[in-house]
DNA sequence: TTTTAATTTTGCTTATTAGGCAAAATTAGT
DNA sequence: ACTAATTTTGCCTAATAAGCAAAATTAAAA
């Protein structure tokens, strides 16, 4: 038995007295409403209500059962009103993974203004550079720079992540300007270490991959810190272009080998990707964080998307 | 769609983490529970579970939903088992009406016991001379004297209700003392008005039933007076046997006509009757009372029943 | 990385149950 | 007693849940 539909079913009766109204309003035969409250009073063993043709009133028990279950009708009306809204308006806690670096660097300052548009969303960002799966942690988005992962999750191309290699003037003056890539291999080297292990600096030159990695100054995981070596002049670091961005307009850094194919990875779709789940039913915060970084981060490099 | 049955899945689902321990736990099969913890999701438009072959975890929503509708299947099983309490002990308001006269001198005196073996009961007692229809009046059960009524209505008759003519001494020293069912046609008379009008003295000879009504003295639908009436001597009343028993005992009052048929009725069936509903599933309150009255008042006279 | 084993989901069929209509039964009010 | 509104019952159809087996999925182990 659809006790549910029997509860709503009976509630009505009891609310207009009588069966064929308590039909109507249900748009359905007035003896689905009999059979349907029968049911419901053989399983409760009990007469809810004291029939009679013309007028349909409510036994002493059905008097109490009858605000008890309009009651928890309401209850449950109000929890699925909640569950719409919650899917309809953005709202609720938003979980959001980033690397280290392009948190600081360039979500950081973009989440305030994203606060204010959706007061209603309590952000709670970690940032760790390790490859967290969007299934183990709890996370409703991430942000990576790699390739485009598995199926099941929505990738995101949010931006290139092409590494340029740079060095503060005072080294350049120091140890030299490297005018080609196979140059590099003499020079002092700040190196970032991926949870794959330190990045190599790639040199392309006739369609063919060149390790030309030079000789290790500092490995860390902290880029903030290999940035402060190689504005110390300590060496060369090769780094995300959106990473030194303001320091190369000031001129702190230099970009090297300007025309040079240069890189930490050979694979051509390396970029900073947006990930979040692909559930049958979009949750609306999600959708309008993910649509605030399109918006913000792709204005000028539309490529889009990635299955 | 089932919802109450999809929410209990789901609560299950969400209890134990597990799809396939919720299925066991109500004896179906997985894709059961499956199926409708999808179509719960379909109608709200929701993910409330994050799936993932080992770990059935709650979405956030899911987690909200959740605890508020486990809170409402809560509340609503209370209020089954509430309902399945009443149907089982006696208790609640008990709603009787009797005759005046017969409450006032049989039921009374009854109550106080009934009271103290039941106290979950209260009693609504309404004396009324008013043949009241149980359907329209909001009564458990009714007493009346008279006949068998309607179906649908259980009518049990409690004891009999046979008239007789009494006088007090007094009264029968100063007119006589009636040798013959006739001779009441020269008595004066107390009437009991019942609201059919008063009732007539009837005499049964030779299978034949004539009115003997004596001249009116008096007409009253009480009872009481009527019957100080008689004891100061002012007339004949007809009346039944226990209204007047105690008296009788004492010699305050004298039975006349002893071997004649007498009676202010000429139907056969004319007896106390304990009216109650007969509704698909007896309400305990009004079992335990009917019980009652038969132990009480049917113990040496256990003529039973009447369809 | 590959394999494995537990779990969920999907595709079918069967069984159950609600809906729908018409006729019968009931009863309050004329 | 009759009438008219209402509820209930009988029977059929339609919708939906259960049941089973196979396929798909994935976390953990090898």
């Amino acid at each position: 038995m659809d006790q549910l539909l029997a509860l709503k079913y009976f509630c009505k009766v009891a609310e207009t007295g009588s069966f064929t109204s308590a039909a109507k309003s249900f748009s359905v035969p007035p003896s689905s409403i009999s059979r349907r409250v029968s049911d419901l009073e053989a399983s409760l063993g009990t007469n809810l209500l004291k029939r009679s043709t013309r007028v349909v009133k409510l036994s002493e028990i059905g008097k109490i059962y009858f605000s008890q279950i309009s009651d928890i009708l309401l209850q449950l009306e109000q929890s699925n009103e909640s569950v719409r809204l919650y899917q309809s308006t953005p709202m609720g806690q938003l979980k959001i993974s980033s690397q280290v670096s392009f948190g600081e660097q360039v979500l950081f300052p973009l989440l305030e203004e994203f606060r204010t548009r959706y007061p209603e969303i309590i952000l709670d960002i970690s940032l760790s550079d390790a490859l967290s799966s969007l299934s183990h942690d709890d996370v409703d988005v991430a942000i990576r720079g790699g390739y485009a992962p598995d199926e099941r999750v929505h990738a995101l191309r949010l931006m290139a992540n092409d590494f340029i290699p740079v060095a503060a003037p005072s080294y350049l003056r120091a140890s030299g300007t490297p005018e080609d890539g196979f140059q590099l291999r003499s020079h002092q080297g700040l190196f970032f270490r991926t949870p794959r292990g330190p990045s190599p600096w790639l040199y392309k030159q006739d369609d063919q991959w060149h390790d030309v990695s030079g000789h290790a100054a500092a490995i860390s995981n902290n880029a903030q810190w290999l940035k402060e070596l190689g504005l110390a002049g300590k060496g060369i670091m090769m780094t995300p272009k959106w990473f030194v961005d303001p320091l190369l307009k000031t001129g702190e850094f230099v970009e090297l080998l300007n025309d040079s194919v240069m890189g930490v990875n050979q694979d051509p779709d390396f970029a900073i990707y947006l990930l979040y789940q692909k559930p049958r039913y979009l949750v609306p915060k999600v959708k309008v964080f993910v649509d605030f970084l399109v918006e913000k981060l792709m204005r000028n490099d539309p490529k889009v998307n990635m299955g």
